[in-house]
Formats: structure tokens, sequence, C-alpha cells
DNA sequence: TAGATTGTTAATCGATTAACAATC
DNA sequence: TAGATTGTTAATCGATTAACAATC
């Protein structure tokens, strides 16, 4: 098995395909082309075919991919064959919103356990799951197999959860606050700024030639 | 003035760096240069430098950037030395959590209107603002002269949503729904997909050599 | 066979890194 | 002046696009 790299831009496009398929499934449709799928998405029809080829040879020439195949492989590869145990940290509105969101449990992400440390909402049930306070984090993401954290405490706390976090053994931590976290190398990090996101809007709005 | 094509991710950088420049002007500190900036948000010195001479020259050769000054200057790139008038469409958990965000208003996005289509929310007010029937988008948005729309309602509703915006004049529209979007090519969209950012981490924790 | 579409290579384009002259 | 650090160029690395042979 050939371990080439894989640019990120890539697996992202994968999630994208993914969901499109979905909806292309659930149509009845059986056969796909790269050049439905990139009209689809919106990319070049090139840009699909190379994407898929980094994995393997998922369709036939001349007449282009089955559906339900292609789709399975694509989950395959982006690790959602299986269901992940996630834990979340911080019951604010944001934490409420990703608690409540559709597309993680859809996607095989399921919240096992949810920590705040403010007693008033210690002991609720959000979405059939009860809030605990962060002191017992490290002891019951542990024995869930908690495999991924999701960090939605304000920033100066951030730090600090995504210790106890690491301690727990998760393999995977999502930050919502928007400061730089330090943890070791064996831990996937990714950093959500919803902020940024309206900053390169304004930025190019500000750029365009008009 | 020339106008190089600024890469996106210099864009990104240039936000991260301005929040670091806040934490960094808040602690009293005068002078900066690229290699603690980089260390601060985890770049490379060569990294800070390149991104900032695309915009001119802000820096001291021997001493460093200023640190006001340099923050001034990125927050001026940014289009954030005025404030953007945003509408909130979509008062679901998720809505409510962006419109209680405190790094919006921090960074001068102030959500001046609220849509939601659920008779049980128009007419509560939320962080100061009335929530308003959908209807009424178009012409409360265009009355506000609204800049920028934000989408955050269940995805089959989000391109009637993006429609409306366009037709009320937005400049630029931050998407929530999992959904491709079409809008003209005046008005600058961005889409956040929540779970994308798990599945990146779950495709690497799946690759890892261990 | 003729038409269609993949998989893959080569060419292009773009972004990052390294190195260093300029200069405080 | 000596030391430090910028701004910028050149070298490297990486990603996208275009083209086309393979093949259904």
């Amino acid at each position: 098995m050939k371990t080439l790299k894989i640019p990120e831009a890539t697996i992202i496009r994968l999630s994208v395909y993914s969901r499109h398929l979905t909806e292309v499934d659930r149509k009845g449709i059986v056969t796909i082309s790269s050049g439905d799928i990139a009209e689809g998405v919106g990319v070049s029809p090139a840009q699909v075919r190379k994407d898929l080829a980094y994995f393997g040879e998922f369709g036939t020439r001349g007449v282009g991919y089955n559906v339900k195949d292609l789709h399975r492989h694509i989950l395959k590869i982006l690790g959602l064959s299986q269901d992940w145990s996630v834990s979340l940290v911080g019951m604010g509105n944001l934490g409420l919103a990703l608690t409540t969101y559709k597309g993680f449990r859809e996607r095989g992400f399921i919240i096992t356990s949810i920590f705040d440390n403010d007693p008033k909402k210690v002991g609720t049930v959000v979405n059939g799951v009860e809030v605990m306070p962060v002191d017992k984090l490290v002891e019951v993401a542990k024995a869930n197999k908690t495999q991924i954290g999701i960090i939605a405490v304000p920033s100066q706390f951030a730090q600090e959860t995504a210790d106890k976090l690491v301690e727990a053994g998760v393999q995977a931590i999502l930050n919502f606050a928007p400061v730089v976290l330090n943890v070791p190398p064996e831990v996937e990090l990714r950093n959500v700024d919803l902020a940024v996101n309206l900053e390169v809007l304004t930025f190019n709005v500000g750029t365009r030639r008009s």
C-alpha cells in the first residue's frame, strides 16, 4: 500500500462528494460520471477523478461510477464506516447547538458525554446525555473509550480542557475556542474559528474590483 | 497599487496574527518580531513576513514591528476598521449560539436583524434584537443596509434564504447549511461545514502510521 | 465499431521555505 | 560598529489543470 501524501483539500472535497452522493442515491440514480459529480458540487471533473485516484480505481471507463459503491468507498476512506464516541466540553449556546446538530449523528459521531462546570447545568439532560462536572472528564471519557473531544468552552479554559482530553486518551480534538492549543503530536487537532470566516468575507468584499 | 493575488491562507493567518496581537498588546508589549509572532501562533517567521509583505512594509529592520501599529494595519486590511451590519436567518440552537457569540461583536460584526419562521420564536427578543418572520427579510435587511447574511436554517431552506439575502442586497453570505448554494458572482459566499471538520480528523486518525 | 469516460501523466500554477542583502 | 531583524528574491515543494491513452 503506497502512502502518498494526500492534500487536506482532497479530504474536504471527498466529504462534500459524499454528501452529494447521499442526495444522488436518494433519487435512485445508479451511475454517475466525474462530470456529474463535478457539476453537483462546483469543482472540475479532473479534480474529482484526481481526488478519487489517490485511493484506488472506483469507476469503469466509458461508464462512470456506481453511486452506492463509490459512496461506500468514500465513507470508508473518511473513517465513517464506524461510529465515533465524542465528548463535548462546554454546554453554552455553542455546545447546545453542537449537541443537537443533526449532521454529527448522521455521519456517525455520537456524543456520549457532556461536561460543564456550571452547577446549574450539571445534572441536566441534553439530547439524552447527562451533563457532568468537568472534574469527571478524565475518568468518564476514559471509561467510555472516547475517541474525539470537542472544546466549546471560553478561550481561557481551552488549554486545560485540551490537557484533560489528552489525559483521557482521545485521538482527536475539535477546538472552537479562538486560541492556539498545544497537544502532543499523536493527538489530531483541528480548529474552527467562526470569526475568521467572516473576516475572510470582509477582506474579499473590501478588495473586490467594482 | 499592485493587485497581487493574495492566498486565502494568508488572510486566515492575518486574522490569527491579529488576535494574537490583541493579547500581546494587552500585556503592554510595544515591539514584536516576526519570530515572536511565529512562535505565538505556530507558523514560521518567514511565513509571517511574507504574509505581511503582500500589503506593505510595516516593520523596522533590526527592530521588529510596533504592536499597536501592526495590529491597526492588519485590522484595516481585513476590513475590520468599520463595523458590519449582519442579518442572521434561522434562530435554532446554532442561530442562538451565533447571535450570542462574543467573538463576532468584538470584531465589529453587529447582528442587526434576526429572522425565523417559527411563530413561537417570532416576536421574541434575542440579545436585544427582535426575531422577525422571514417574509420581512428583504424589506428589513434592505432598510438596515445589511452587508452580511448568515444562513443557519435547515439545508432544504438554505437556497431560498440565500436568494432573499441576495435580493436584499447583501455583499457576503456565510452559510452553515451543508449544501452547495448558487449566488451571483458579486456576492461573496463562504461555507462552514461543521461535520467536515470532524471528518478531516477521523481521516487523519485513520491514516496515522502507528 | 463508435462514443463515452476513466485513470494517469505531464504541464501549469500557486504557496511555502530558505537564504541573504538591506538597514535599523 | 556589531547585532538583529526586516523585506524580498530564488529555490523548493505541493496542488490543480489539461491532455490523452486505455478501455468499457
